[in-house]
Formats: C-alpha cells, structure tokens, sequence
DNA sequence: TACAATTTTGCAATGATGTTGCAAATATTG
DNA sequence: CAATATTTGCAACATCATTGCAAAATTGTA
C-alpha cells in the first residue's frame, strides 16, 4: 500500500515514520476531508493525539494537505493535489459540506470566483464554503 | 446609550438585562466582528464567561448577530442588518478578514456569488472569506 | 551493517475553550 | 407590590490544543 506514499514523503523531505504513512493512507482511503478526531479514531495502530496535531501542522507546511474553513468551531484537512509546493498552497476551489451525511468534500473542479471588493481591500486568498446536499444524500 | 439598543430587545422579544445591554452596546462600538474572548475582554463590568456564552446563542438565535467562519478554529460574530429576522438569517454577504490587523469586516454590499456545482449536489447556503490587507493596513 | 547525529514520538502537565445543573438574583407580568 | 418566569453566576466537568522533555525511531555516513 505504500510505495507511493513514502515517495511523496521522501519527495518532501520528510522522514518516513509509521504514524505519517499512516496518516497519509487514511487521507488516500477516506472520501472526503478528515478532522483531527476523524484520525485518532480511524488509525488502526494508535496514534497519539500530541503526533496526529504534531503530523497535521507538519503535512500542512509542506504542502501535502490543506484546511478548510467550516462555520462551526471545526478544521477539517484534505490532500492537495500536485500543484501544492512546501508553503505554497493553491488549493483555490470550493469545499462541500453536506448537512445529511457530514462528509466535506473538495470540488477540485469549481474554483472560487473573484468578488469585487471595496476600495481598500486587497485579497490575498479567497475561502467557499457551500453548505447542502451532496450526490449520495440527495 | 442605549435607548434603541433596549428597543431591539424588546422589539425581539428578549428580556432587557445588563448583561445583554453591555454585549450589544459592545457590537455596535466595534469595528469589526467579535469573538467570545474579545467581549469577555472587552467589557466594562466582567461578566461570566457562560453568560457570554448563552448571550451570544440566544442572539444568534433571534437574529441579532452571525457567525463568520474561518480557517483557523475561532468562530466570530457579527451585527446582521435588518432583514434578519428571528431564526432566518440573511447574511449571505462575504467577509473579510485583514491579515495586518486581524479585523473581520463585513461586506455587506458583496453578496457571495452563485457557483455552477457539479452533477447530483445541491446547494443550499455558501460562505467566502476573503483574507488580505483591509482599509486601514494596505 | 553499525554508529552518531538528527528527527520524531509518547507521556505528563498545563492551558484554553465549551457545556451543564442548580440555586440565587433579576426582570416581567398583572 | 407580589407571583412567576427568566437570566445570571458559580462549580464541576468534558473536550480540544499546546509545550517540554526523555525515550525511541530514522537518517546519513563510514
């Protein structure tokens, strides 16, 4: 299962560790975006909460995940895809969230549009949330 | 200070306390949107923690003000306008968060834009923030 | 393959953030 | 003003997140 996972890790420069192959395995697996308790319950091997945190920030730093906003007080984290370099993210398009079955989803292929802003505000990034009913739940 | 703010308790049917007097006049002073610690810093005689917990919900709840999502794990709220009306929000304006100053500005004349999803998801409310540098900091 | 240097992990302690039950205080209604 | 209903504050508790540090694992090099 891991060939490529340990590419991409080592392509990072980051040390091969079984909690980061792990983790990065559940990020393949899973359907949609994961939540740090999404990990500690799904890991097979126990991972501890302190190495998950620790695991995240690092994926992020590096580029291979990204955060997505949510309006409630929760952080969700999904793969980039290539396009992702250490430090900096592109990850530009709207995120899915579905009401019914909870599960958040990157709509790699909807980017978010730019709005125009007052005169004054000079936007750096842009965050979409939409909220709704997803292709299973509908 | 505060004729109208007692008018709009009781125009939403709220009892008019101390507490609720101090968090409203709190909003309409400030700048930007409010976090939970904000208030509780930010009010004159203290008031309890869960207080301002209850105070923000039963405002959210009537109308009164909107959460702001973010990407970092802190939810804020903000004034709605006055098309807000008990449990039906309006808000669907975007936001704007200053990467200086680390002010959440509402944008209350750009409305989030319409976004073609793909097949079989239906969308029901979207959110966009917007970071960058605001009026004050560029 | 083995060893030294570096990095990562896990545990313990701590802090920040939210929630709930309940009695006392305050506000509303008539 | 009294009776009722609502709100507040405290205490206890649960969850979530961060930090320091020693032990364990990984990496690079011989």
């Amino acid at each position: 299962m891991s060939e490529p996972i340990r590419e991409l890790l080592k392509k990072n420069h980051m040390s091969i560790t079984d909690s980061r192959l792990q983790i990065l395995d559940l990020f393949y697996q899973a359907p949609g975006a994961l939540a740090h308790a999404d990990i500690e319950k799904k890991a097979s091997d126990k991972i501890d909460r302190v190495t998950i945190y620790r695991t995240l920030q690092t994926f992020e730093e590096k580029g291979l995940i990204h955060t997505i906003p949510s309006a409630d007080n929760s952080v969700k984290y999904a793969l980039c895809k290539d396009h992702c370099a250490e430090g900096h993210h592109h990850d530009n398009h709207v995120h899915f969230v579905c009401e019914q079955c909870n599960k958040t989803t990157c709509l790699e292929d909807v980017l978010v549009p730019d709005v125009k802003l007052p005169n004054g505000f000079v936007p750096h990034q842009s965050n979409m949330v939409v909220n709704g009913l997803c292709n299973d739940c509908k």
